[in-house]
DNA sequence: TGGTCTTACTCAAACGTTTTCGTGTTGAAA
DNA sequence: TTTCAACACGAAAACGTTTGAGTAAGACCA
């Protein structure tokens, strides 16, 4: 087993000194020929590597950068990080993940743990229980200590820092047009409680939609679902109401829910009772994944575009740290949404 | 914006040494209990962590381990990541994540972007490209300077270091025998190309399942899918394949299908050719993720167990790390696999 | 008074780099 | 012969930390 070479094992061997063969390997003038391609030649054969962590703690910069997010398994997030991944790599950084699952004292603790030197900046999409509790310290903090920050998709309004979100009252909209003009006219809507942020702004692109095709809305054809720790229990819950949503509101002819997981929950028990899809309901999901994809029928979906965000948070981060944009600059960079249309709509 | 302070400034304002600071922090009774107190509520008020690239340096050892997977975006993978995550948080450790995206040179690069000094050790499953070529001298040069490695799911054999694989084969057997067992006589198989090994260990299972249970297995019941790097592509001939073998061997009663995606889209064309699932025709996956759970109806499937072999690859890869098992001893951990029983089958 | 012990610190090296500033040796121009 | 630039290299500092060795001052004992 031969260890990783250094500099100074190179410098031993040539007998020359560690500066000669660092300034060798960069190729510098002030070598002589014949001995940088002495050391070049030795550096090759030792299959030399300079210790990033060394470089690290000289150039004061880890090109490295810490992404923390709610889950992993989740197709959207797994989706930016794929995008964050391909950008970072494009420009020679690396990405260091932590999740908080969606906790509170793991967000603050991998960001503690991160915020150390370890890494240049932060990708991150604030955990539920952060933003149900309001308590923003840790953010503050580490930008306070001049390590940036994007947010993507749940952001912070009051923090001032680079965020990347898709227009989600916008998609919503676009979602709900699409049924009133292919026909529909009582259009259910399942959604969160209103302290999920983007629950809450997928309810107001749903009411603006109607309001705009002169539909009045009806309180009894929204659920708002309790979210649970425990998913199933969630989807349990939930299959109640949406089945006694449809047994008392027989001219249901739509429905337009925030997720894809309520989509196709509303959908299985819309089929048992004997609805056809699409021609007696019409379906469309927020948020695109495999679900939606190969579910039968396959789910109309709003797409929200997740690899892109992920590459757009990655390339605002970076040109922050390379100091490319204005460092007391921050802006918002909003993602479009698209319908895609697929078997559940008409 | 205050910067991160050091344990220079710290030194310098109170007017004492470097090592005085260090050493106070650390509670060492070399320094008088005066000092120890001042130094540490300065500290404290200043928020003085150290900083970790230094420690690394100096210790040699990030407390990172660095995991290379093929894809993010796939409920297994992100599942195995969710469980690395979990244990080595446990154990004080960050995890790095590189994507190879099946591809060979991203797996080297990936590899040697992160082994010089970057992390501690690997956790990685092999991308197909290089199981295709056979080259492996990545994973030798790094085994070689002494960087452990753990390989999980797609394994190499013939390298010496820790696996965590899943009995691939007892689980295809356990899937065809439930199927036999409740009945079916014709039971085809989709499965991929013999050069995929997790797909040639599934295809044996169904083998043995058959021989055990004195069925004799029919070539033209089997069909062998070519991967594509464009998943529609592949599974548009995956469905042609699947429409003819269905028109043409009517007295099919059991699909059993080395992945969900396999299964869902047999499944489909099933459906729209009038067949009753379970009735007429049962089917298991290989492999439980959210498209089984959520499918109408929903498939039965072989559990992999991907968070635990997450955690296993985690703390055998630790555990080699400080030294608490063997440097030179190798071990394969397999995990089992479980039935999980739901809609498609009787 | 001289010696030893304890206390409470400081020094310096080390981890692996890069880079600035010196410095000794040539060779050539004046 | 002197002067000076060019050349080729080395020394040392710096990044932030830990730690063994060294040291000054005072206390204690004989």
């Amino acid at each position: 087993m031969k260890r990783k070479v250094t500099l100074k094992q190179i410098a031993k061997e040539l007998d020359v000194s560690v500066s000669t063969v660092s300034k060798a390997l960069r190729n510098s003038k002030e070598i002589s020929l014949d001995t940088r391609s002495k050391v070049q030649a030795f550096a090759k054969l030792y299959n030399y590597r300079p210790n990033n962590i060394a470089l690290s703690l000289k150039n004061k910069r880890t090109k490295t950068i810490g992404v923390i997010i709610p889950e992993i398994v989740h197709h959207f997030f797994s989706k930016v990080i794929s995008g964050i991944e391909k950008e970072a790599n494009n420009r020679g950084y690396n990405v260091i993940i932590g999740l908080s699952n969606e906790s509170f004292d793991k967000e603050v603790i991998n960001i503690e743990m991160l915020a150390n030197g370890s890494i240049d900046g932060f990708i991150l999409s604030v955990a539920k229980e952060t933003l149900l509790l309001q308590d923003y310290h840790h953010f503050y903090e580490t930008i306070n200590q001049g390590m940036p920050i994007v947010m993507f998709d749940r952001v912070v309004n009051e923090i001032a820092c680079d965020k990347v979100v898709v227009d989600d009252k916008l998609g919503s909209k676009k979602a709900v047009a699409k049924l009133i003009e292919s026909g529909c006219e009582n259009i259910a809507l399942i959604t969160t409680k209103d302290y999920v942020n983007v629950g809450k702004l997928r309810t107001q692109g749903y009411l603006e939609a109607l309001e705009e095709h002169k539909i009045e809305p009806k309180a009894s054809l929204i659920i708002k679902a309790e979210e649970n720790k425990d998913k199933e229990v969630e989807i349990e819950t939930l299959e109640k109401e949406i089945s006694a949503l449809l047994e008392k509101e027989k001219a249901i002819d739509g429905i337009f829910a925030v997720n894809e997981l309520y989509a196709i929950t509303a959908m299985k028990i819309a089929i048992n009772k004997g609805y056809k899809i699409p021609e007696d309901i019409s379906i469309i999901a927020f948020t695109d994944g495999v679900l939606s994809k190969h579910a039968i029928p396959s789910l109309s979906t709003i797409s929200q575009h997740a690899v892109e965000m992920g590459e757009k948070s990655a390339t605002m981060l970076i040109d922050k740290l390379e100091e490319l944009t204005d460092e007391e600059e921050y802006q918002t960079q909003v993602i479009n949404t698209t319908l895609i249309e697929r078997d559940t709509t008409r």
